[in-house]
Parts: C-alpha cells; sequence; structure tokens
DNA sequence: ATTATCTATAGATCTATAGATAATGC
DNA sequence: ATTATCTATAGATCTATAGATAATGC
C-alpha cells in the first residue's frame, strides 16, 4: 500500500490483465520497438487512448509486464546440488510457453543499449542471478575437485550462458534438440566435480520466469 | 559477373562503403528497428534518398551489412583441436570491436521472428555453425572417452550457445569478466575427451597459458 | 547515357494529450 | 468524486517515390 498506489476497480482491474497479457504476447512476437500500443489496445479491445489510461507510457507498459513475469519463482526451491537439479525444471516448465522465452530473448539483447527502458533492470537481473547462482554452484562443489582456474562463479558463469544460447539456437531450429536436456547432460558432466556428501538446509529463493 | 551486377562508379563506391561502417555501428548501438535510414544517412554525410540510390531499401541496407561482416574468416582455418583454439582466438578478436559483437547479439534476437528480414540468414547461419563445428569436434575428440550421452553435436552446439551467453553477460556488464578467457577455460575442461595423439596427458587437466 | 545526388513530399505510422461522456462506489 | 472509456487530433517520425540537377565516363 505505498504512497503511489492508485485506486482500481475490479472492472479496471479485469482490463489490465488483459492488456499485460496481450503485450507480452504481442512484445514476445516482434520485440519492444516493433509493437505499438496502438496494436496492443486493438488486441485487447479497447481504445488506444483507454490503454494509456491505465499504463501511461509504452514504457511503463513493458516495465508490468517484465514485473509481473519476474515474480515467477514463489515456490520453495532447495539448496545445492538440488538447485541446479531445480533450475533445468525451470527451464523445461519455460519451454513449454515459447513466446515467453522469446520475449527474454529479445528484451534482453535490445536491453544492453544503455537508453533502453530496460536496461537497468536487465543488468540488474543479470547481477543477481550470477551472485545466486554462484552461491548455490559453491554450495554444490568441492573445491578441491575443480579444475585449476575454474570457480564458482566460472561454472555458474556457464550455467547462464549455457541456457540463453542455447536458447537462442532453440527458437531459431525448433526440432533440432531439447533445450532442457541438452543443460541437464552438462550439468551430469560436472557431477564428478561435486562434494562427496551434501547436507544443506533448505531455503526460499525462487527461479525466475523466462529462461 | 552476374546478370543483375549495376555499374558504380569510384566515388560511388566509397559513399557505399561509408554508409554500410556508419550502418553497421547505428545498428550495432540500437538495433535495426530502432535505427532510421534518415539516422545513417545524416551520419553519413548524404541526404536520406541519397541513401536509397545505393540501397533501395532498408532491407537492402541490412542485409549488405550482413553480407560484408559473414566474409571475415578469409584466412586458411586449422581443423581439429586447432580449429577450437583458433576459434577462442576469433572471439578475442571480435571482442575488440564491441558494437559489431552487439550487432549480432541484437539482430540474432530480433531475427527470431519469422517476418524479420534476416531471419533466414541467421537460421541458415546457425545450421551452417552447427555443422562445422560437430566436424571440427568429431575430429578432436576420442568417442570412447565421452561420458554416456555426449556427442559431438551436443558439444559443439555448447560451445556455441556459451559464445552467445557470455556475450550477453559480458555486453551488459563488461568489467567483471573476460569472454574469451571463460570460453577458452570451458575447452579445456573438454581436454580429457580428445584423441590421444593429440593431448599428451588426459590424467592432469592442462590450463593454458595465461592462467 | 548513366550514375550520383539533391529537395520536396506523399502517405503511413506512432506516441501522447485534450476534452467529453458513461459507469461506479462512497 | 473518481475511474474508465471514447473520439479526435497534434506533432513527430519513418519509408519510399517523384522529379530535377550535377558529375562522370564511353
Amino acid at each position: 500500500m505505498s504512497v503511489t498506489e492508485r485506486k482500481t476497480r475490479p472492472h479496471g482491474d479485469a482490463r489490465r490483465r488483459t492488456v499485460l497479457t496481450v503485450a507480452t504476447e504481442l512484445f514476445s512476437q516482434r520485440g519492444y520497438n516493433a509493437v505499438s500500443i496502438a496494436d496492443v489496445a486493438k488486441e485487447a479491445g479497447l481504445s488506444q487512448a483507454g490503454l494509456l489510461h491505465h499504463f501511461p507510457t509504452k514504457r511503463a507498459l513493458l516495465l508490468a509486464v517484465l514485473q509481473e513475469r519476474d515474480r515467477g519463482g514463489d515456490a520453495p526451491t532447495p539448496h545445492g546440488v538440488d538447485f541446479l537439479q531445480a533450475f533445468t525444471d525451470a527451464l523445461r516448465h519455460n519451454d513449454a510457453t515459447p513466446q515467453l522465452v522469446q520475449l527474454f530473448a529479445l528484451l534482453s539483447a535490445e536491453s544492453i543499449s544503455e537508453d533502453h527502458p530496460a536496461h537497468e533492470w536487465f543488468v540488474e537481473r543479470y547481477d543477481t542471478l550470477v551472485a545466486e547462482l554462484t552461491a548455490e554452484v559453491a554450495a554444490a562443489v568441492d573445491p578441491d575437485k575443480l579444475p585449476a582456474g575454474i570457480d564458482a562463479e566460472t561454472l555458474a558463469r556457464w550455467i547462464i550462458a549455457l541456457a540463453d544460447g542455447l536458447r537462442t539456437q532453440a527458437l531459431l531450429s525448433p526440432e533440432s534438440f531439447v533445450r532442457a536436456d541438452s543443460v541437464e547432460a552438462f550439468l551430469a558432466v560436472l557431477r564428478p566435480y561435486l562434494r562427496a556428501e551434501d547436507s544443506e538446509d533448505p531455503g526460499t529463493v525462487g527461479i525466475p520466469d523466462g529462461y
């Protein structure tokens, strides 16, 4: 209940949700720059000015889409080795909605430009993701078993990069392989580096949508 | 000497090159959709209509940029293990021109949409890349040493995915790590799987110089 | 004769605002 | 009284074409 909260009504809330769904779909298919707010409004069944009543600018609409999609991993996730398994499970789950996967593929590339409305959002997202995964990998692997020069952060960045890079390949050529299988096979290759016995107390860290 | 070749003159050729350079730069910074041909023309020092004399549509301009950038590897490339070394060398070379790297990051994402002007170009590019790298990996590794379920194509897709995925991370947060180093470290981890005649001591994992 | 340019402009879009009207809830 | 909409439109852009003029090379 922030000071800047606006009053809404049931019918307006429903409209807002419709608009967000449509915007997610269109941004996913064509990217932010190639979609007009008129496109979204038409598909959502209201006028462009009607849409702008709910989301005052196109940028606000994009950020609302991202924000909604990021509260994906509300479920409690395990730590250490089991976290890595949960990661590929999340990949498999996300691949069921390719348009959402495509949205993140497109926006993560568009947002590299510093003046893109989602630039800060993505920089922060990757920082968080790398830090989180680094901690989990560190908990799962035995440092003494790692090859020289390979640390937990390196492994964490590899895993994230694999998920992102294989996503491009899978979207361009969907029938050629299964992304989650490939990432899972990679994690299996890391098995020799894992701690002999692992006993970790569970916690709650979310794996976000869009992967 | 194709039938569809156009006659050109020295001054026009120079202009064309200028336009291509500027277009590469601007597309790299902001992507195809967010750059207008007027932007390119202005920066190249000619009128928009003047630009369209050389490249009749914006789409033609993009394809010309891609085509020019793709004839990079004219040098004879080695095969097998040495090819993999040449691959990271190429990465290191490319990272010296981040705006070009950014161009491919952006276009490979934008082009996932089937109606993007560069869609076919990128589908074909990845097909070729995977096929080529699969052949080189197959020549370098000993199939008997590979973990169960991992084949040459899987490894090839991992390497391409790593290069692509780490590219996003490096562009969003350039100071945090060196992409080529990370990919090179990954290839070093693959060393136990290589054919005997190419690697002397599979027991100890070798890390390349500079580590 | 052809290439290389330019100015001017048509015709589409696109974002966002102004101002009016209807519906809703205290 | 406030929210939720709409029509209409201003003001920017954007791609591409029309038609004219200058420069170049057979």
